[in-house]
Parts: structure tokens; C-alpha cells; sequence
DNA sequence: ATTAGAACTGTTATATGATAACAGCCCATT
DNA sequence: AATGGGCTGTTATCATATAACAGTTCTAAT
């Protein structure tokens, strides 16, 4: 499967299912490529993730989960699958909001640096951004080696913007 | 008061004691200037965050508060305490860590961005980096107007990689 | 096919971080 | 000295996350 085409820009209205869909199919190649499981729960709750690019909280999954199973799910099920997840790099955390994000890339480990709208509260993950080589040039100027980067920009994407 | 003179490096030995008599003293000018009431409890709060340059939890500013006075105190009188300092950019709250820490340099306003080192939890603030223009730019590119960065950069510091 | 071990999931209980709502106090201005 | 706004105390509760252990399912090796 090639991944040389663009994914939609978020903000913009879209055909959703194919975000999804690109989803849980680079989620099966991640997966099949290191040799983890991907079971069906991890699958519906990265799924669930999917829902929209709107960063999700643990809870919300689990809500969904427990009405659609019919029963009460109990946090650890999700958190077990999140933190699965994230170990293979197919959600991201946002830590400023407690809540969990797709990565539209995951074939490709990396950190994500992500806009987030106060409005409309879609997070959109800066891929190609320079941001990651003046962290790594002020970490180095200090001696300092990164094993992990947090960053989130909050504000006023342009669609809210021009909304208002 | 100048501030021309430069702060210790918080990773190197240093008498702690002028950090936080200096951070007082720019928190009472930074409160005057402001017009804002800067209280014993609130004074006795940003002390605490300043008693190391480890990002400190609201819980244990509660319990020394508690221990300190001998009755418990309750958790919105740490909150309430720590808003006001984050208002007034004399402490900047780590995400990732439900923590706060104390601000170097509350006279001008502006978002922290931290290194944290994952062994000794001192957190260095970068002060000249070169991230919050990346940044802008980034945000610039994609028609997005900045309300607050969250950057925060994990790893092991130069101390700590030596003695290792 | 069987089985032993590892990995995954379920379940209960609890830790940890943060806020809502209201009562009472202090203090600056009149 | 009165008054009103801002600060603090207090109780209750919400929100997020994890520990510990039991039971189940999958995989790999026989």
C-alpha cells in the first residue's frame, strides 16, 4: 500500500471513512511489521480514536465501549489498549488535555507536535515543521539528550478564525 | 532591581537561597506593578515551588502547607493559589507532569519551555532558543493564531549523563 | 491434536489530580 | 464604622489513571 498520496486537511470538510479506513490499515501493516497483536479491542479503540481529530479522552472511549458491549467496561481495558497504542506509535498523547490522538503517519516513529483549536477542537499534527530541529539544536546546546518531546500549540485555527 | 546580572545554572551546585529571595522579590514588583494582592498564603505557596527547581505536584505543596500549620489545609486553597501564580506568569504548570514550577523571569510574560531531566526532575527553563520562533512560524503556515504553547522536552541532563 | 507458557482481558479496589459550591473573613474605600 | 469585593476555608465530588490478581485466549513446540 503507498502512502504517497495526501491525507485531507482536517479542518476541511471530508470524506471521514477514508481517514479511518487509512487508519486501521497502516495500524494492521504497523502491526504485522513488528510482530504484535492487534486484537479486537486494540482495533476498536483505535477505531474509536478515529472517531474524529478531535483528541479523546479515556473515558469518552470507554463510555462508547460499555454501550456498545452492552455492559461496564472497567478503565484499565482501555488504558491497556492505549497504552499499546502509543507504544506503537498509533496514537499520540495530548498531555495538556488528557486525551488521545490518531497519528497519521505511524509507519514512521516519531514525536507529534500538534496546533489544537480552543474552538472547534481539532488537533492537527505538524509534520514537516522545523520544530523538531530547533528543539534538538537547544537540547544539544545544553547537553541535553531528549527521549521524549511535548508539544502543543493552542489557539484559533484558521477555519474558526475566519468563522468569527 | 537589575536583572542584568545572570541566575545560577539550576543543575549546578548553588546557593539556592538567592534563587528563591530572588524570585520573591520579583514576584512582590510583579504584583505591585499588576496591581495585585500578593497575600502570605500565595507568597508562602510560591516559595514552596521554589524550594528546588523540581517541578513540584499541588498535593505535596498541600502537605507541606498542612504539615507547616498543623491543621489540613484543603486542595482549592493550593489551586487557588497556584492559578493566581500561573496568571501572573510567576509559576508555569508542566502537562506532563501535573506539576508546577517556579518562573525565572515573571517581568516579561511569556510561555516557558522546559527541559526535564528524567533522572535528578530538574526542569531548565530555555530562555533564548529559537523554538517559539519555529513555532510561530509553523502556526503562521497554517493560518493558526497562538494562545499558549505547551513545550516539553524529556530526557537525561548533561549532570546526569556524566555521572552515568 | 495437546499442552504449557506467554500474552491479553476482566474485575475490584484505590491512587492521584482538580474543581464546584457555598460560607465566612479580611481589608481597602468610602 | 460601614460596605462591598476579593480572598480563604470547608465539604463534597468529579476526572484521570493505575495496582493487583484472576481468568481466558493465543502461540509455539511438541
Amino acid at each position: 500500500m503507498s502512502d504517497s498520496h495526501h491525507l485531507p486537511d482536517p479542518q476541511q470538510p471530508h470524506n471521514h471513512a477514508h481517514c479511518v479506513s487509512h487508519a486501521l490499515g497502516a495500524a494492521e501493516q504497523v502491526c504485522a511489521r513488528d510482530g504484535v497483536r492487534f486484537t479486537t479491542l486494540r482495533k476498536r479503540v483505535l477505531e474509536l480514536v478515529w472517531q474524529s481529530h478531535k483528541p479523546l479522552g479515556a473515558y469518552d472511549i470507554l463510555e462508547t465501549l460499555s454501550r456498545d458491549d452492552g455492559r461496564r467496561a472497567a478503565p484499565p481495558t482501555v488504558y491497556r489498549a492505549l497504552d499499546f497504542l502509543q507504544e506503537q506509535g498509533l496514537v499520540h498523547r495530548i498531555a495538556s488535555l488528557n486525551a488521545f490522538i490518531g497519528c497519521p503517519s505511524p509507519e514512521h516513529r516519531h514525536q507529534g507536535h500538534f496546533l489544537i483549536c480552543l474552538n472547534c477542537h481539532i488537533a492537527i499534527e505538524l509534520e514537516q515543521s522545523g520544530i523538531g530541529d530547533a528543539i534538538a539544536e537547544a537540547a544539544t546546546s545544553q547537553g541535553f539528550t531528549i527521549s521524549s518531546e511535548t508539544v502543543e500549540i493552542s489557539g484559533l485555527c484558521a477555519q474558526c478564525q475566519a468563522a468569527a
